[in-house]
DNA sequence: TAGATTTCCGAGTCTCCGCT
DNA sequence: AGCGGAGACTCGGAAATCTA
């Protein structure tokens, strides 16, 4: 899938945007990754943690380590048997990156990382981005903002990954829609290799969940539309617009309820679902 | 001994295949 | 397209264990 190009007046660098509180920045090449589609919600969580923790501050050099508290990382669970196993799944992970000159770069996803130190067995995690990781992070010139609070709340990895891709699409100022075929759309969303291989399973189970979430709790809202050849669909059209600020009170406040019964409740609303 | 951490478990929820 | 259901997954909490 083409990386859309910025408006080129406001080309900023990863370096010089500063998050605002409870945001992060993530540049294009990390947020369009593929074959990262097995990776669990809460490894993606994870990720997003350390991502925010590293360069949230300042860039990082090539082989630098940074340090974080396991307790920042664990959410509601008191054990960091899910954080060994993400920690895993994000070390197995290879992502191959299109870069802009052409180039094909394959990098892991998390370099090597030390748990504990010596004053508290279980108490850190330090952990470093392989250097091949690290340059894609300073010359990105197209990224999207991300809102830490939004991304928590998400429950499925197809919400998740459609709210990435289209969240950095939202700040282009004149792009409202976009078109893919359907083989780019599973990709985008993550989904594996031969499932939801029809659309009907794909509509079912990944863009309408994905759409209800989003359309609840983010600051835009998506509509997605089928487009046929023949009876077939063979490509979707994702359009977005920003909501007003009825619409946003309401996605902040969906955002801060307790995720249970977060289904019925955001089904009792106006849905925009695929015919 | 108190607080931190790990292990285990079950309820709830989700995914997606097979069928109509 | 929609339904039913099996199996997988997620999550929170209780109990056990560890550490200072």
């Amino acid at each position: 899938m083409a990386a859309p190009e910025t408006n080129s007046s406001r080309a900023f660098r990863t370096l010089e945007l500063k998050p605002r509180h409870d945001e992060l920045i993530k540049p294009v090449e990390l947020i369009d990754i593929v074959g990262a589609s097995s990776l669990t919600l809460v490894a993606r969580r994870l990720y997003n943690t350390l991502i925010g923790h590293a360069f949230g501050k300042e860039m990082g050099i090539e082989g630098q380590e940074w340090t974080i508290p396991l307790k920042e990382l664990r959410g509601s669970h008191k054990s960091n048997e899910r954080i060994e196993d993400s920690i895993l799944a994000l070390m197995k992970t290879v992502v191959t990156v299109r870069l802009k000159d052409g180039r094909t770069r394959r990098v892991q996803l998390l370099g090597g990382n030390d748990m504990g130190d010596p004053d508290r067995p279980h108490g850190t995690l330090t952990y470093s981005f392989d250097k091949k990781l690290v340059p894609l992070l300073r010359e990105s010139t197209v990224f999207g903002k991300l809102e830490l609070s939004v991304m928590k709340a998400f429950s499925t990895k197809y919400a998740l990954a459609l709210y990435e891709a289209i969240s950095r699409r939202v700040r282009l100022e004149h792009v409202f829609s976009e078109v893919f075929t359907l083989e780019a759309f599973r990709e985008l969303l993550g989904v594996p290799e031969g499932k939801l291989s029809t659309y009907g399973n794909l509509n079912q189970y990944a863009i309408k969940p994905a759409l209800l979430e989003i359309n609840a709790m983010a600051s835009f809202e998506l509509r997605i539309l089928p487009i046929k050849k023949g009876r077939k669909v063979v490509a979707v059209r994702v359009g977005w617009s920003l909501k007003d600020v009825d619409g946003l009170k309401a996605a902040f406040a969906e955002v801060k309820r307790p995720r249970v019964g977060r289904k019925d409740r955001i089904k009792n609303k106006v849905e925009k679902v695929v015919p």
